[in-house]
RNA sequence: UCCGCAGUAGCUCAAUGGUGGAGCAUCCGGCUGUUAACCGGAGGGUUACAAGUUCGAGUCUUGUCUGCGGAGCCA
């Protein structure tokens, strides 16, 4: 008998199968009861009917505890009243270990305790359906760039120092070579690659040191970061809003049944289209003024403020051309105005945050050099960053798309420790 | 680092300063279409830890620990 997958069973009604997999649940109305199965790929309801089986697999039941390992057999047939549409009629059942009691129940749970089993909870349907949606934006990320010439390019986890102060850095001991940090960005190394192939993304693991206490903020975080030659800010702003269409429908065409185990509103993912509303500092700051809440010039907009603006609109927003004073040295100014940065933040709607930030990069020389002094950073770490601006500079830019403040916001989820198998923050360490 | 909230059965939560309970889970029994099934029964407690007030503390006070949320910082 051919075992298959549950996600497959629309191809097999009316064969004999078997379903290997685990006890999701069970229910019992005495001479007939049901296994509730999930493979991984899906759940399926088992019905077992006595007189259709043996005496001994009958009483199998009495025995069989949640998520234990086991085989199910029998013919599949089309059941409105089943979840998923499929059920299948037991003939015989093969257990393959039987669980010891199972710490999560078909229950309510506290975070805490949900935590520090995340190894086991992340068979629960709703962690199963974040998970794919997370694996789906990731290969839609990868399709976008793969498809439009885009070069993928790791950068070194390990660097030699911060690019912007080491205060935000985890360090580590490095051999004879003194510290080492982790890195908290791969875009530098981005910049170099978009020099030798016009086109990179940087896609990899990122860490911040800081004690951020919300529910934006992990220790751990992946991101991707697409770097441009060539490219200016309305290129660069444009190359974000195509990408998060493509993600945001990419997402739409392949996870309904996860977004609707989600309970996930998509009428605000439908919106997503390019153009994207185009806003700059000035404007974010009128809203705000409008609003009543006090801000001054110069600030970088906090998390309240970042959600007021993003509520005025039904889809991401970009806010561009920040003051220069609260960007990185890397950014270029605006030319029409020295005050400010070719910088460029994508708000996600509904109070998800910052999930884009990014800028035109200075390109030239005798400017970096004067805005490394002005940040109070040494140049000698730097140099092979100089590099870049002596040997063929050229206006480029980039932006980096943090994945798990993405996958919150199009999963619906109120915490990014939820969007990450194994969420490291300030007090989480394990599993 | 700062501010706020919380910690009671394996889990989720009740309990006016006066004998610590319920649902789920576990175990036993019942039920031929269940949907977090349901019905009956049983076992299960150093009320986070330490000290104090009181005739009497899960409840009030102080300290410690742990967790959660927020601020700052950021994606």
């Amino acid at each position: 008998m051919i075992r298959v997958s549950i996600e497959n069973l629309d191809k097999h009604i009316g064969e004999e199968v078997k379903i290997s997999g685990w006890l999701y649940n069970k229910r019992s109305s005495g001479k007939i009861r049901f296994l509730v199965v999930r493979d991984g790929s899906g759940l399926l309801q088992s019905v077992i009917v006595k007189g259709n089986v043996t005496d001994s697999v009958f009483d199998l039941f009495d025995t069989i505890t949640q998520e234990s390992s086991l085989s199910v057999f029998g013919k599949i047939k089309k059941e409105e009243r089943a979840p998923g549409g499929f059920e299948m009629e037991v003939t015989n059942v093969e257990i393959i270990h039987l669980a010891k009691e199972y710490p999560i129940t078909p229950k309510e749970h506290g975070v805490e305790f949900l935590m520090d089993h995340r190894h086991l909870w992340l068979r629960s349907s709703r962690q199963h359906a974040v998970l794919r949606v997370r694996h789906q934006i990731i290969k839609a990320i990868r399709e976008f760039f793969d498809n439009r010439g885009f070069v993928l390019m790791d950068a070194p986890i390990f660097t030699p120092a911060a690019c912007e102060g080491t205060s935000t850095l985890f360090e580590t001991d490095y051999f004879d070579l003194g510290k080492a940090y982790l890195t908290q960005s791969g875009q530098l190394y981005g910049e170099a690659g978009a020099m030798a192939h016009g086109k990179v993304y940087v896609f990899g693991p990122t860490f911040r040191a800081e004690k951020s206490k919300t529910r934006r903020h992990l220790t751990e975080f992946w991101m991707v970061e697409p770097e441009v030659a060539f490219n200016d800010l309305n290129d660069n702003m444009e190359l974000a809003e195509e990408f998060l269409e493509h993600i945001v429908l990419s997402v739409l065409k392949h996870r309904q049944p996860e977004l609707k185990i989600l309970e996930r509103n998509t009428k605000f993912l439908e919106t997503v289209k390019k153009p994207l509303p185009k806003i700059t500092y000035d404007e974010a700051i009128e809203i705000l003024k409008k609003k009543g809440i006090a801000f001054e010039w110069g600030n970088d907009l906090g998390g309240t403020d970042e959600t007021v603006i993003s509520e005025q609109f039904d889809r991401p927003v970009i806010v561009h051309r920040y003051p220069a004073q609260v960007k990185a040295f890397y950014m270029k100014r605006d030319p029409q105005n020295p005050k400010l940065a070719l910088a460029m933040d994508v708000l996600a709607p509904e109070g998800y945050g910052e999930i884009i930030g990014g800028s035109q990069r200075e390109d030239d020389y005798d400017t970096l050099i004067n805005r490394l002094d002005e940040h109070k950073l040494p140049h000698a770490p730097f140099e092979w960053y100089l590099d870049l601006r002596r040997y063929g500079s050229v206006p480029h830019a980039g932006f980096g798309l943090g994945i798990e403040r993405t996958v919150g916001w199009i999963c619906g989820l109120d915490h990014v420790r939820e969007t990450i198998p194994f969420p490291r923050m300030i007090y989480r360490l394990n599993p």
